[in-house]
DNA sequence: CATTTGACTGCGT
DNA sequence: AACGCAGCCAAAT
C-alpha cells in the first residue's frame, strides 16, 4: 500500500520514522529465530558502532520486534528483561549456557550468534 | 542548537 | 564473575 503523503496532521506526528531507527529494526528482523546478534554488531552492519544507540532504538521502538535476538556482547539478555528474554530462547530453542552468578543462564554466543 | 539519556562495549581492578 | 570507568553514537528533551 502505497503511503500517502508524509504530511501529518500539524502539530502531531504519528511515527519519528528515522532512517536509523528504520535500517535497525530492519537488521533485528532479519535475525532468524534461534539466533541472535549483539548490539555492536546490529550497529556494525549499520556501519556504525552506536551499539547504545541500537539500545535506544529498541527501547523505544523495538516492542514490536524481537528485541530477544539482540543482546550484549557477554552473551547477556537485554538489560531489565533477562526473564522475559529466556521464555522466547527456549520456545526459540536458543543455545542457552548455565551461568551461575547471572540471571541463572546466558546465550551461548559461539552457537547463537547470527552471521548475515 | 546544547545537553542529557540509555535494552552498550572494552579494559582494569 | 562482579563492579567501576571512559569512550562512542543517535534520539529525545
Amino acid at each position: 500500500m502505497a503511503r500517502a503523503l508524509r504530511e501529518q496532521p500539524a502539530g502531531r506526528r504519528p511515527e519519528p520514522v528515522e532512517g536509523f531507527v528504520d535500517a535497525v529494526l530492519a537488521v533485528v528482523a532479519d535475525i532468524p529465530a534461534g539466533s541472535v546478534a549483539t548490539y555492536g554488531d546490529v550497529a556494525a552492519i549499520l556501519g556504525s558502532r552506536g551499539a547504545r544507540a541500537v539500545g535506544q532504538v529498541m527501547a523505544r521502538y523495538g516492542a514490536d520486534a524481537p528485541w530477544w535476538r539482540v543482546i550484549r556482547a557477554d552473551g547477556h539478555p537485554p538489560a531489565g528483561h533477562a526473564e522475559r528474554a529466556r521464555a522466547h530462547y527456549e520456545l526459540e530453542g536458543t543455545p542457552l549456557r548455565p551461568s551461575a552468578g547471572d540471571d541463572g543462564y546466558r546465550v551461548d554466543l559461539a552457537a547463537a550468534r547470527w552471521r548475515p
